[in-house]
DNA sequence: TATTATCTACGACAGTCTTCGTAGTGTCAA
DNA sequence: TTGACACTACGAAGACTGTCGTAGATAATA
């Protein structure tokens, strides 16, 4: 049950976002998609040194390599929110969530879903 | 009314929020709160460094300079949180603010207080 | 006055991040 | 078979972060 023992850098999780949205994928794949700024070497390089991180699995059975995320997209995002949360919210999760409401109209929909989401938390806790 | 030009690091953060907490402070004021893990000379040479950048102003009219944030304590949440909305959400307001409610377990008053500050941003009921 | 304490400035260090060049090897088609 | 191409491995450079030591100036005190 060990997350990683750092939350992915910048760079790092630009790729990751790819993997999550394409699926295991090869360094070209990953390269073509993040767009000419990043070579193909430094997509290569990273990718690299995600798997001795332990960022991301590697399949090494051809020689072109496959590259799978080790960890869920919902696993890292919320290892990001509550970094974020501790480091500038003093832990309030509140705080944060209306610093984001504040920040952006969210549209009618996505207010009643998240409406929805804190009703169902608020009747949940026994 | 230019904001900063990059975010503030995690050490530049750690010593905003004691800005913002405690007022304009001098250095050993912050690297007491700080406590031992921070020596005296970091935290000077990071205030000093966050003045070049910007990030925090300084009176130097007496000897003992006073640091004072540059912005706000909203401003500068609010740029984090879009940030991170941007490079790990894909610039949704409501996937964050989702996680962040289904990362950790607010209290009722802090539900009450999102859903309200949902429905006037919602313009009232329709 | 002489000594001690306090403060700023500055350089340097190790660690990390991102980028890229190059070498070496395997693959494939003409 | 050979030449063009694709792929991995690796080193290194340049920038940034956070840390601290030391020097030099000023203030406080005995």
């Amino acid at each position: 049950m060990n997350g990683p023992r750092r939350k992915p850098t910048d760079a790092e999780l630009a790729i990751l976002r790819v993997l999550w949205a394409r699926g295991p994928s090869t360094v070209r794949q990953v390269a073509e998609i993040m767009g000419r700024e990043t070579g193909y070497t430094t997509v290569l390089k990273l990718l690299q040194i995600m798997t001795e991180k332990g960022l991301v699995r590697r399949d090494e059975s051809s020689r072109t390599h496959v590259y799978a995320p080790a960890y869920s997209q919902d696993h890292t995002e919320r290892q990001l929110v509550t970094d974020l949360m501790n480091r500038a919210f003093g832990g309030s999760a509140a705080k944060l969530v209306l610093q984001a409401l504040a920040s952006t109209k969210a549209s009618p929909e996505e207010l009643a879903e998240i409406k929805k989401l804190i009703d169902k938390q608020r009747g949940g806790p026994r």
